[in-house]
DNA sequence: GGCGTCTTGACACCGAGTGTCAATCGAGGC
DNA sequence: GCCTCGATTGACACTCGGTGTCAAGACGCC
């Protein structure tokens, strides 16, 4: 559940520690649900005190959420090396599949992470943490598209949109593949998402970072006064 | 800051010590920072007990998110209300519209508006509660579009997808909004985004809830090899 | 005036999370 | 081999968010 081979011997040690606190919270929470679990409990089943646990991760919910956070980073790399020329839509949902299967087929058991994504996804509080760290994601994931792009990342909505558009897709992905207890093909799934979602990410706005504003607005701003709005 | 006329006289109190508990905790929080105060303070400033903060408010965060809650049922009775014949994309977009108008609009001072929507995009943990919020809205949306579509709730990707780009554009336009203290008019931004994510909203697909799928799928599911992965 | 309902404050309690400090362990330097 | 330095740890105390419980007060009804 780690990943590279720790250099130095002395935090080999440090290495285990945290696997073993993971492991134990994955173990209990999946076990007897999330809010019937203290850190306490974890942190005596690790064989440590409750405060080397918070030395290790941040919250409770960190333990979980953690084994998915590298995957932010992952898809951002990934779009970072995809050729200039590639349109958004191809770039974008060629980092995501990179990026999800990367997570999901590790050797061995791949069907761990398909436990800790419905742990994840049933869990208001896992879900709620795991949301924040998509938000910082989408952020990421849109300077890297600005800069792909060469837009002024404050200035032009479509990296932002862009961004959030491929991450509801991963999200839309990423919860029916939960709810079919990982029977539907994570390829496909992604494929057909990001079929949907492609005519909208390929056109690019032409407001570059040099001009200020390019002249697309066919747009149909309402005078400020909806139909039937009224009440609350 | 609150809606209609409580019918009893009773419960009237009810809305005063709600208002004067929300008062307290935005002037405060806004003030000396989340952080910063404790319910206790904010409690004590209402001229309550700390017990009864709970009693009116689930969390610390609550009273600040609760300013936006409104919207999402808003968004979705709006999106209800909208003749069957529009397109997905005209139909999500007023009703974004409407209920963002609705909610900085109504009578008096709307920079009110403004403050809480900043205090919450700046604060780590209001902006996770309202992520949390918009991840209902999300599963709202999209049943309420897949019911006007006729598409089956849980087989069809379509309408996590098209709540999720809607719920995308309305958050970079709040943000975009917010970023530019008011200045930028949020019709426009709406605008501006619908008009980029449109023509993936309004390609819906055939599989509907009779037909068990459509054929659209020209997708170019990578051969389970994808070609530069390899490490995180 | 008596009665049921609703709301409140006080108190005790739990668990998450943090600051502090002394003890311990491992890695060199001598 | 010993000593010292740094990193890690456990124990303890503390704050604060959040909940359950209960007795007391306010209000409406008969």
């Amino acid at each position: 559940m780690s990943s590279d081979i720790p250099v130095s011997m002395a935090q080999r040690k440090r290495q285990l520690v945290s696997d073993e606190l993971s492991e134990a919270a994955l173990q209990l929470l999946a076990l007897k649900g999330f809010d019937a679990v203290t850190i306490d409990e974890i942190a005596a089943t690790a064989g440590v005190s409750k405060r080397t646990f918070f030395r290790y991760f941040a919250s409770k919910e960190d333990v979980v959420v953690q084994f998915l956070a590298d995957m932010g980073t992952g898809i951002r790399t990934e779009l970072a090396a995809r050729p200039a020329e590639e349109p958004p839509s191809v770039a974008l949902r060629h980092s995501v599949w990179v990026s999800m299967a990367a997570c999901a087929a590790p050797p061995g058991h791949s069907d761990r992470a398909l436990r800790v994504v419905q742990l994840i996804l049933r869990t208001p509080a896992l879900r709620a943490r795991f949301l924040e760290r998509q938000d910082q994601w989408r952020g990421d994931l849109a300077a890297e598209l600005a800069q792909r792009l060469d837009l002024a990342p404050d200035t032009a909505l479509y990296p932002q949109l862009a961004a959030g558009m491929a991450l509801t897709a991963f999200d839309a992905v990423l919860q029916r593949w939960s709810g079919s207890d990982g029977v539907e093909d994570p390829a496909e799934l992604i494929d057909r998402a990001f079929t949907t979602i492609a005519p909208a990410l390929d056109a690019v706005p032409s407001e570059s970072v040099g001009t200020g504003k390019g002249g697309n607005e066919a747009s149909l701003s309402e005078r400020r006064q909806p139909p039937g709005a009224g009440s609350r």
